[in-house]
RNA sequence: GAGGUUGUAGCUCAGCUGGUUAGAGCGUCGGAUUGUGGUUCCGAAGGCCGCGGGUUCGAACCCCGUCUUCCUCCCCA
């Protein structure tokens, strides 16, 4: 007796019509990426549970899909802390390798490691799986997909711009019919918090904010206030709550909100640089914001913070991302600043899919499909046909005998644009039928005419 | 991790206050049509009613547990 057969919640199966669109996706990513200058890596799918574990806050650890020791390994269990309910340590003994979470952390541990092969600043772009035991919901699954560009060992703001221009040319490319690129900066963030007086409490300060526009004033307000923040500092910051998106006008209202933070003017400094590049080179489609309460990634950025939503639909950010000036010292390697930014190829598709976004060219079948009369024909079909493929035609040949009815089908459900007819009545004349599956029309041909007409 | 929700044929779903043999559409397969796809007609196969336990004379239906689905929160792509 059979069960049921499943796949683990969050996880999906990809048929061919959907894998092409996957395909075509990565491919214009990766084509965008290349056209920088982006060199392709790849890193392996688990890493060391040391390498993961503390990169990502307490929530990330949590989300860290870890693998069980096998084999005489399993002598590692710590029972002793598992008496003491240490469960982080049994745990850790329990397991010394994990799923990768991101791109990120394994690609900086990648650059410490080879930091003696590559040449700097280098440029990499990588798309591969990453996991997460997340509760899945619309547009977020356990096992997805990250399409990630970074620039390390460079701390110009020119690698910022290069990068909002490569997701412009991405996204434009792929068709979105618009799209907002949000920017921030941490250590305008950093002003905010020190000009209230909570330097120490800046993730705190900032994720309540970040939430603005999806629980509006009241709701940061209330959540500020459950978090500890009294009303100085309510007072101080409720004039962000109505700052304009528009980025001359947000800069020079920041320049006199921020004027008496070192740090916070900086961030200024920063964004309006990013700004000026934007008009010397404009973006394709893409809408540039400057957004002062986004925060996402604190436990990394530290300059730019990067985040891209897709107009007119209901879906998160499909874009992330931003620059982070020691992640290499967690492994060692001191003063190499990087930058990067993230596709979600998963929501992106999701888009694309909901707006028909994506060439019909991508599903089509066979160029031609030839019938099985019998064994005989078939050899001679399967030269014909051989010779098709070397002048780059995809072609099949039907591998059985059976009745044309089913042959046809076949032929029609491929989407084959033309199916080549050659039995035993075309054989005695010397001639092929060849029928347009899209007009159903069809013709008879000369063997040596159709053969040099297709040259 | 917290709260809610869902599960019946390959897919989408009916199934009354608990009552005999659980239905439909689509799809699949066969035939009408032994050399021609999409349309039409006829026929057939296909179900431990998510899984485990409980209540009952009797459970797809009620109760508990578990897994799964989708949603909100947390967090994120």
């Amino acid at each position: 007796m059979s069960q049921k057969p499943s796949i683990p919640k969050g996880t999906r199966d990809f048929l061919p019509g959907a894998l092409n669109k996957r395909k075509y996706i990565f491919s214009v990513i990766a084509d965008a990426f290349q056209r920088y200058g982006f060199q392709g890596i790849e890193t392996p799918s688990f890493e060391l549970t040391s390498t993961l574990m503390g990169k990502y806050g307490e929530e990330g650890d949590r989300l860290i899909f870890r693998i069980l020791n096998s084999g005489e390994k399993v002598k590692k269990a710590d029972m002793e802390a598992l008496k003491q309910e240490n469960l982080a340590a049994f745990a850790n003994s329990l397991s010394e390798k994990a799923l990768r979470y991101d791109l990120t952390v394994p690609f900086a541990r990648f650059v410490v490691q080879h930091q003696n092969d590559l040449t700097f600043p280098f440029k990499r772009f990588q798309i591969q799986p990453v996991w997460r035991a997340d509760r899945p919901q619309h547009g977020r699954y356990q096992e997805f997909y990250q399409c990630d560009g970074d620039v390390v060992g460079s701390d110009s703001l020119r690698n910022e711009v290069e990068l909002i221009h490569i997701v412009d040319e991405v996204l434009s490319e792929l068709g979105l019919p618009g799209f907002t690129i949000k920017i921030n900066n941490r250590k305008v963030l950093s002003g905010i918090a020190e000009l209230c007086g909570v330097g120490d409490q800046i993730i705190d300060l900032t994720t309540a904010l970040d939430k603005l526009d999806k629980i509006g004033e009241e709701g940061v307000v209330r959540e500020l206030r459950e978090r500890g923040f009294d009303d100085t500092v309510l007072n101080k910051i409720s004039p962000l709550f109505h700052i304009d998106t528009n980025f001359p006008e947000a800069l020079s209202f920041l320049t006199s909100f921020l004027s008496t933070s070192e740090i916070g003017m900086k961030g200024v400094e920063e964004l309006s640089y990013i700004h000026d590049r934007m008009l010397v080179l404009p973006l394709t489609k893409g809408k540039i914001e400057l957004d002062v309460t986004l925060a996402r990634g604190l436990n990394y950025y530290t300059g730019a913070i990067l985040e891209v939503k897709a107009q007119g639909v209901q879906m998160g950010s499909i874009c992330g991302g931003g620059r982070y000036d020691d992640l290499t010292g967690l492994f060692g390697l001191k003063g190499l600043s990087g930058v990067g930014i993230s596709f979600g190829a998963d929501r992106i598709y999701d888009i694309m899919e909901t707006l028909e976004l994506f060439p019909n060219a991508l599903d089509s079948g066979p160029d031609y499909l030839f019938l099985n009369f019998s064994e005989e024909e078939a050899d001679q079909c399967a030269q014909w046909a051989q010779a098709l493929r070397r002048s780059g035609k995809v072609v099949e040949l039907y591998p059985n005998a059976v009745k044309l009815q089913k042959q046809m089908k076949y032929a029609h459900e491929k989407g084959a644009k033309n199916v080549v007819m050659y039995g035993a009545n075309e054989r005695t004349q010397g001639v092929v039928v060849v029928k347009d599956m899209r007009s159903g029309e069809q013709h008879q041909w000369e063997v040596s005419a159709w053969l040099s007409s297709l040259e």
